[in-house]
RNA sequence: GUGGUUGUAGCUCAGUUGGUUAGAGCGCUGGAUUGUGGUUCCAGAGGUCGCCGGUUCGACCCCGGUCUUCCACCCCA
């Protein structure tokens, strides 16, 4: 059989009918991002170390590949002792690049770098595949696609509410009924100020962002085991709950977190993103959810996740506000927005909703048979002739093999017209087509071909 | 990283409580009068039963390791 044909855990091929229909999706993705002003940039796959780690918090240090040093590494360790070295020495020793995680911190050490450049704010997009050494698991792959919309050097929350426009817009046109919600780590902050367990913040937002998953006594259940006092816990319990529309739920909070400066800070930027979103009139549904967290480690304000409604998936689309993450690469002051589409989810969402548009797209429209070298000129005539009409797709077999073979070929290859310009047609100057579906034939001149051609493939 | 699960022809799967030449359907290749497919009929090719090692007179089936699949946890798109 050969050598192992497999390829690494969590990769995956994508054959042609793949193809089109991921293309189908970075194609509305890519119009939806130009047409809210926003421009393509590239990052390369690697980055340094120093750039990605630290950035995603422990867990997130330990998914990122790492990419080893070239030539011969460890003779440039020899005055270590390699034999009592720990892994962790190690691997600083003989790696300095790592492939990236995500596009958001590329995107803000690309900023940093040609800060010299960039005219702000600056509004840009980024479709590239990232790669995390996760276990693979649904919806869940180790080389993945993201689609990065983000805008920095701009406080105003407007940017979040164009965002929410643009994901409305995109799933929109997807045909993907779905669901924002959006919460503020301020407001997130705040809670955990006025339950006097700051220091427990993330613990506490990690927890609470199970609740949907564990219900009420898992996340209690965590918040202890993370050494959350019993009294913070009781007093957390009726903001969980809060009811009501959005605006309520805004009211009430206010009264809760009218001691936190940073709490109210936050339920007053949801107030004004709110009363811009309540202008215009969304597909989606947004709401304000308190239990969403988000894991990133750099999300400093509004935070954003998308879910489908017809299909339990994790989520779709995903971000955030974050203010200091090119300080960390030395610029500060600089506060940028951006969500971040998941194109296998969103892939494997459309596949199971059937979505994705009907065929047509993924085949050729013409193929001219070969009858060999005495005949093969006029078919090239003919053939070269289409091949100037704009939207039609034609070929000619390659090979003058049998007629039943050429015939069987179109057919699994879902060819909608067969040609055959032979001896008898070039006689007539005519060329016979044969519509596939229904076998009918047709002959169609020469001197008109393409003209004669289109009026047949809309019949 | 933790726990479970999967791996037999190109594909979907049978199979033997360990015993000589491992099966089906689909697909593929060739044929059924020379310029016509999707139906039918006939014939054929293709597998060191994921990989490495162990137990055994003997293993595809038992044991160990490893890789892979799918799933849950962790975390996340």
């Amino acid at each position: 059989m050969g050598v192992s044909t497999s390829i690494p855990k969590g990769t995956r091929d994508f054959g042609p009918v793949e193809m089109i229909r991921r293309n189908y999706i970075f194609d509305i993705i890519r119009t939806v991002f130009r047409k809210y002003g926003y421009l393509p940039i590239e990052t390369p796959a690697m980055e340094n170390l120093t750039t990605l780690l630290g950035k995603y918090g422990e867990e997130g240090d330990k998914l990122l590949f790492k990419v080893l040093n070239s030539g011969d590494y460890l003779s440039k360790s020899n005055q270590h002792n390699l034999e009592n070295i720990t892994s962790g020495a190690l691997t600083q020793l003989i790696t300095k690049k790592g492939l990236r995680y995500d596009l958001t911190v590329p995107f803000a050490r690309y900023v940093v770098q040609h800060r010299a450049e960039i005219t702000f704010p600056f509004k840009r997009f980024q479709i590239q595949p990232v790669w995390r050494a996760d276990n693979p698991q649904k919806g869940r792959y180790r080389e993945f696609y993201q689609c990065d919309v983000d805008v920095i050097g701009s406080d105003s929350l407007f940017n979040e509410y164009e965002l929410i426009q643009i994901i409305n817009c995109v799933f929109s046109e997807l045909g993907i009924r779905n669901i924002i919600k959006v919460n503020n780590r301020k407001i997130l902050l705040g809670i955990a100020e006025i339950l006097k367990e700051d220091k427990r913040f993330i613990d506490i937002t990690k927890a609470i962002d199970k609740l949907e998953k564990i219900g009420i006594e898992g996340v209690n259940r965590e918040m202890e085991q993370k050494g959350v006092s019993g009294n913070a816990i009781d007093k957390l319990q009726p903001i969980l709950f809060l009811e009501g529309d959005t605006n309520t739920k805004l009211g009430k909070l206010k009264e809760i977190l009218k001691n936190s400066v940073i709490g109210i800070e936050g339920v007053k930027e949801m107030e004004t993103l709110f009363s811009y979103i309540n202008l215009a009139s969304l597909k989606s549904i947004v709401e304000l959810d308190l239990t969403l967290a988000r894991g990133l480690n750099y999300y400093t304000g509004a935070i954003i996740e998308v879910k489908a409604t017809d299909h339990q998936i994790g989520s779709l689309c995903g971000g955030g506000r974050y203010d200091d993450l090119t300080s960390i690469f030395g610029l500060k002051g600089v506060s940028g927005v951006g969500v971040s589409f998941g194109a296998e989810r969103i892939y494997d969402v459309m596949q199971i909703l059937d979505l994705f548009p009907g065929k047509g797209e993924e085949n050729v429209d013409i193929m001219f048979v070969n009858f060999g070298s005495n005949e093969e000129c006029y078919s090239i005539k003919a053939l070269t002739k289409l091949w100037k009409a704009k939207g039609i797709s034609a070929g000619l077999y390659p090979d003058p093999i049998k007629i039943k073979k050429q015939m069987a070929y179109a057919n699994t290859m879902n060819i909608s017209f067969v040609a055959f310009a032979g001896e008898d047609e070039e006689k007539k100057g005519v060329i016979t087509f044969k519509k596939m579906v229904s076998g009918d034939e047709s002959k169609v001149r020469i001197s008109n071909i393409i003209g004669d051609v289109r009026k047949l493939m809309k019949d």
